[in-house]
DNA sequence: ATAAGACTAAGGTCAAAGAAAGTCAAAATA
DNA sequence: TATTTTGACTTTCTTTGACCTTAGTCTTAT
């Protein structure tokens, strides 16, 4: 006997190839459809559907809320993923930051003109705040632009 | 299911674009035509057509009233230095942060993937961070972004 | 002719109900 | 012990409806 988890995983996945990689979904629909508690959609998508897996997730609660998941394009990004998994810890440096994103300019992931945006977002001026949590705020802000330029592409397939 | 606001909102935002941003309507009018309470237009006006987000309201009761929507249209430099002197303060919610982002795109200052990567940038889960310092951290990354865009401006002149 | 008051036709407000999704930790299971 | 499953509780967003306010119109007494 499969554990339930995995099977609505591959659900999920197979929802994925059939449909290029994005997918919009409704939570209690498929806790419904799989006979379990709507939070054991969480459980898969935070066990499965991770970032570090290549997935992103945005959703939306409320009336006609939903969730949609999007499969990173992997292989083609490269130096993305590995900044996103292991390149960039929980603490980033300013220096390593500008020089992260100089790298990405360089390897054409983004416009000169990105650069100097996303630049701007992680400078010390721009996040305030003395102290040391600086730095885990800016892995963070940075994170998350580089999970938004993957993301934008698979979005925009 | 798309929502019914989400609905209405484009339909008002299809009416402004015909008529150069200027639109005069009957509240009941609406409601009968999208079949919904006459106070859900209101839900909609006040969530989707506030002054943040580039929309002024002027209403009428009685006898041939009526609501006139108005698009702000601003010019793109005054703007971002409005937001940036006052517009946007030492704190700012995700939501406002979010719906300031919404605007210049609509206003076509920037990009939609600029938008979308703007507000990877000033999300809750970007900031990491409980507390309430997030909203202080947020307005100085929002506005030293803004900040970015205009410099990249004039450099580039 | 006119001012007061009643009637009608709008729009406004607010709170409750409804419709999702998120969180977290306890319980169950492998 | 680590992973999975469940469920109570929370947060966010939308929809609905009862009641309020305001503007114009019509009657009527003076």
């Amino acid at each position: 006997m499969a554990r339930l988890s995995d099977v609505i995983e591959e659900f999920i996945k197979s929802l994925l190839r059939e449909s290029e990689g994005q997918l919009e979904l409704q939570r209690n629909e498929l806790a419904d459809y799989f006979e379990c508690a709507p939070s054991q959609i969480n459980y898969v998508l935070a066990t499965r559907f991770s970032l570090n897996q290549g997935y992103h997730i945005e959703s939306r609660r409320g009336g006609g809320g939903y969730i949609r998941i999007l499969r990173l394009d992997v292989d083609k990004n490269d130096y993305l993923h590995y900044l996103l998994s292991e390149g960039i810890g929980a603490k980033v440096s300013e220096q390593a930051a500008l020089q992260i994103i100089n790298r990405m300019k360089e390897q054409e992931y983004i416009t000169q003109k990105t650069a100097y945006l996303m630049k701007s977002a992680v400078l010390d001026k721009a996040i305030g705040m003395p102290s040391s949590l600086k730095d885990n705020i800016r892995a963070g802000i940075l994170k998350s632009m580089i999970t938004a330029i993957l993301a934008w592409d698979s979005r925009n397939a």
